[in-house]
RNA sequence: GGUCCUGUAGUGCAGUCUGGAGUGCACGCCGCCCUGUCAAGGCGGAGGUCGCGAGUUCAAAUCUCGUCAGGACCGCCA
């Protein structure tokens, strides 16, 4: 070894030891000809060494340095460091690297500097306290959901990289096969379909800390590559599922912070929707949805008069905050979304309104709104009336724009959302309808019967989890039946030979037996950046790329070689005008 | 595909609205001084394609158009 201790580790007790730190030189205090001070760091901190000025050392030099550890002189001790009460002195410096000058400071001072930069020299990025404590909490939420898994006796398998392009989902990566030139492979959205057949194969119960790619539009949330805890098991219902993921997500909440959240909620879809507009509610604020539709059973106000579902929202004590210019913007906000337009209105002392659609209101109507909100004076009144999933969709996300914290505040409250519908809206250019979670989600048992009659109405045993409202995942209970399987791909407009053709490799299994099943998939970047603190995932991945996609320190995605195309029977065409 | 914001020294910024010499600040860097500092201190110094390209103008970091890059969001992400 190198070394005999890191330089966080030096306390009170090694004075006298002489030892041997190996770091980077955090910062070189000169003082005169014969002393200066080196600061000497690595992942677990800093100390301070005594050497002789003459020695040329600069800032991120690679050193070892031998000294022996005493206690400071009475008066210099540092409280702001864990070693502040010692330093090795009569320090020998062994210089092993020397370096340019760091193109940005190595502490919190770098938080500032333009994320470019940092990607582009993310290797002096990672030296940084910040990120090393990132992907820190990000291993150690690896190692506590392996080991949840490991303990529920599930097996750890490893699906292929290289699989069959689907239609479905997302956009596909796609890689070229050479020994068939026209034909690909494409990078798997997710293990989806191989997990189901490691359950048909007998595995019992399935997991994988897997990679999953998908040729999507990146954003804070997003990457092409992203990591998700993927699992299945056999002969459950969704309880079981539900329970062995929350071990494994309250497991890890709790080793990176130390406290146990509480238990994780449940709410049907349905219920998320009418009372925080959203199928991923931030539990950490109330701020919940008002019915209004009844109140406006008879109105003669032309805007509420012709709409499905009224509801509003209340910003309590917010008529002050919220001036016209803020309130034109929560409209634009709004039309944004989907709304045809928003309603104000600011209670006033004696609990009329002050809004440009007072006068439409009529007294009775306006001690009716009053009187569902339990409105004070000063507080602001936000009022959609559109379709029942507009008019939540919209409050949904005025909610969220007015009262959400940052993602990464505590405290952490997840969220279970089940019975989404198995159906929603219409695919815009098949108009046929689209499957809420994927074609082979399970329907909910009581709604069979209403497939063939009323199929937008049919719940499906599908699940989200939520944390502090980011969406980390969802899951289903699975079709193990071939009938029920043909009626739902019926649904969705896809014929018994189109299936075949489609997911024959994946349907055609199903005929030898197999076990009812279900399972789950969340993102592990998203949990590691909430418990990180962080509301961005590029903070918890050690080489993220930007929007576009292009890495500024590898400068990916590259040309190749023509040879290199001519092999694989591709020819690249001229950038389209 | 769309909306909004950003681009000035190695880094972070001011200057842009209201055109007048790259005018400036902090950190960092280089040199000298300094024996108890710890985001040390003092003195001196170097460092600029104002993202790029056009246009307007006597004159453009500043105004206009285009373009490139980055960010947040909408679409998209079964």
């Amino acid at each position: 070894m190198m070394r005999t201790l890191r330089c966080g580790e030096l306390r009170t007790e090694h004075v006298g030891q002489t030892v041997t730190v190996c770091g980077w030189v955090n910062k070189r205090r000169e003082h005169g000809e014969h002393l200066a001070f080196v600061d000497l760091r690595d992942h677990s901190g800093v100390v301070q060494c005594v050497v002789d000025n003459t020695v040329d050392v600069r800032s991120e030099y690679v050193l070892a340095i031998t000294g022996t550890v005493r206690l400071r002189p009475e008066g210099t001790t540092n409280p702001e460091l864990s070693t502040g009460e010692v330093e090795i002195h009569e320090a020998t410096v062994e210089i092993l690297s020397a370096a340019e000058p760091p193109v940005f400071p190595m502490d919190e001072r770098a938080d500032g500097v333009d994320e470019m930069v940092r990607l582009k020299h993310r290797y002096l990025d990672l030296r940084r306290a910040r990120m090393q404590r990132n992907l820190r909490v990000r291993s150690q939420v690896n190692r506590s959901i392996r080991e949840a898994m490991y303990a529920q006796d599930f097996v750890e398998v490893e699906t292929p990289l290289l699989m069959p392009s689907t239609p479905e989902g997302a956009r596909e990566f796609i890689v070229p096969a050479r020994q068939r030139p026209g034909s690909f492979y494409a990078l798997p959205q997710s293990p989806q379909l191989y997990k189901q057949l490691l359950m048909v194969g007998g595995l019992d119960r399935y997991f994988q800390i897997a990679r999953c790619l998908r040729d999507e539009d990146l954003r804070a949330d997003r990457q092409y590559e992203f990591t998700q805890l993927d699992m299945e098991m056999s002969f459950v219902d969704v309880d079981d599922v539900l329970d062995a993921v929350e071990v494994a997500v309250l497991d890890a909440a709790e080793a990176v912070t130390g406290v146990r959240p509480d238990e994780v909620a449940r709410m049907t879809w349905h219920d998320a929707m009418e009372r925080f507009g959203s199928d991923k509610p931030d539990l950490r604020f109330g701020m919940e949805l008002v019915e209004l539709t009844p109140i406006f059973a008879d109105t003669g106000f032309k805007a509420f008069s012709t709409a499905g579902s009224i509801k509003g929202i209340k910003v309590d004590g917010g008529a002050a905050d919220y001036g016209r210019n803020k309130l034109d913007n929560l409209t634009d906000e709004a039309k944004s979304f989907g709304a045809k337009g928003m309603v104000w209105l600011k209670v006033e002392a004696d609990l009329t309104f002050n809004s440009p659609v007072a006068k439409f209101l009529s007294e009775d109507e306006s001690r009716a709104i009053v009187s569902a909100f339990d409105a004070a004076e000063g507080d602001l009144i936000l009022i959609i009336a559109d379709e029942w999933s507009t008019t939540c969709e919209v409050l949904g996300e005025l909610r969220n724009r007015i009262g959400r914290p940052p993602v990464s505040e505590g405290p952490y409250k997840y969220l279970w959302v089940t019975d989404f519908p198995l159906f929603v809206g219409v695919d815009a250019q098949t108009g046929q309808p689209r499957p809420g979670h994927h074609p082979f989600c399970h329907p909910h048992p009581d709604d069979i019967d209403k497939i063939a009659d009323d199929p937008m109405s049919v719940r499906a045993l599908a699940y989200d989890l939520v944390l502090n409202g980011w969406e980390l995942g969802s899951g289903s209970i699975r079709i193990h039946d071939a009938d029920l399987q043909r009626q739902v791909f019926a649904h969705l407009g896809i014929s018994d030979e189109e299936a075949d053709a489609r997911f024959g490799f994946f349907l055609n299994p199903f005929r030898y037996g197999a076990p009812p099943h279900g399972g789950f998939a969340f993102g592990i970047d998203r949990l590691a950046a909430i418990l990180a603190g962080e509301d961005n995932i590029r903070e918890i991945i050690a080489f993220p790329k930007p929007q576009s996609g292009l890495d500024p320190m590898t400068l990916a995605p590259n040309e190749v070689d023509d040879r290199h195309l001519d092999e694989l029977g591709i020819r690249v065409l001229p950038p389209a005008t």
